[in-house]
DNA sequence: TGGTAATTGAAAAGGTTTTTCAGTAAGCTC
DNA sequence: GAGCTTACTGAAAAACCTTTTCAATTACCA
């Protein structure tokens, strides 16, 4: 997703485009991997110093109400952040040299289906890690 | 898992077996979804009020270090935990009130077996998640 | 049945996240 | 562009959540 979209997002659901939220949604557009609200604001003061960290964590719950980043839980009780990429989200991940392959092929929506009329839940995306060794390290 | 096999783990591993902790283990065993520390006191103190809040957060550090439990983001920024079941662990996660139920018929090794063919990982586990909205909030 | 070291609950401390509040600025109308 | 309105901002305070401290208790081993 780009910044672009998050920003009409916002602008479409009423709430206003101040240069402290371009900044944290770039920032965090900007990682890889998940930052927490405290990460976040270190990297943000770097470029934008009029960014508080109250901000930060404001813009953080507007974005996940909106669904435009996900949340997971961190090795510290404190959650990260990442933003939400379209579709499913499937990974290969080497468990010795951190190697991560994407791949789509997943075939898990059969699984979906039976899970959805087995529980009531209605599904909308997955993420399936797959845990392991690449070929280098096996 | 059975508490038996969690206790014995525990005895194992060089930590005493207290009253305190088995009512711990029992309640977070007898609970299909994730259990804040919170959620999981108030249980606990219903069947055994001698349990501290204090010690609810110190066994489920433990068990988490054991890897007997695992942490699941919920939504209010506080971590779940649930009794990891053997080999995999999938979860259905509800966007909108954060509930996680835990399943195991996943039926991902097919899966498994191809995309190791495909390249040439060697896969060990993985992690199936499901986001959804639960039927309460559905 | 002791002895010993881990464990316990309560209180205090340490972190993280939200609320409050006065000042500021985005976005809309003219 | 200027003026209005209302949302937004940072800082401080409050509210939570989690860990540490400490004296008393207790599991477990000999
Ligand atoms: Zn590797
Ligand atoms: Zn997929
Ligand atoms: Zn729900
Ligand atoms: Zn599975």
């Amino acid at each position: 997703m780009r910044s672009d979209e998050i920003i009409r997002r916002l602008r479409r659901s009423g709430y206003k485009v101040t240069p402290q939220r371009v900044s944290i949604i770039k920032t965090l557009l900007g990682s890889r991997e998940a930052l927490t609200p405290a990460a976040l604001f270190q990297k943000v003061r770097l470029v934008d110093p009029t960014v508080g960290e109250v901000t930060v964590y404001r813009t953080l719950n507007i974005l996940s109400e909106l669904g435009l980043v996900c949340v997971v839980s961190t090795a510290e009780n404190v959650n990260g952040y990442i933003v939400r990429p379209g579709g499913h989200h499937d990974h290969l991940i080497c468990s010795e040299c951190g190697k991560v392959v994407d791949f789509r092929n997943c075939n898990v929506s059969e699984l979906e289906k039976r899970l959805a009329s087995e529980t009531g839940f209605v599904i909308k995306e997955h993420r399936l890690d797959l845990y392991g060794l690449c070929p280098q390290c096996a």
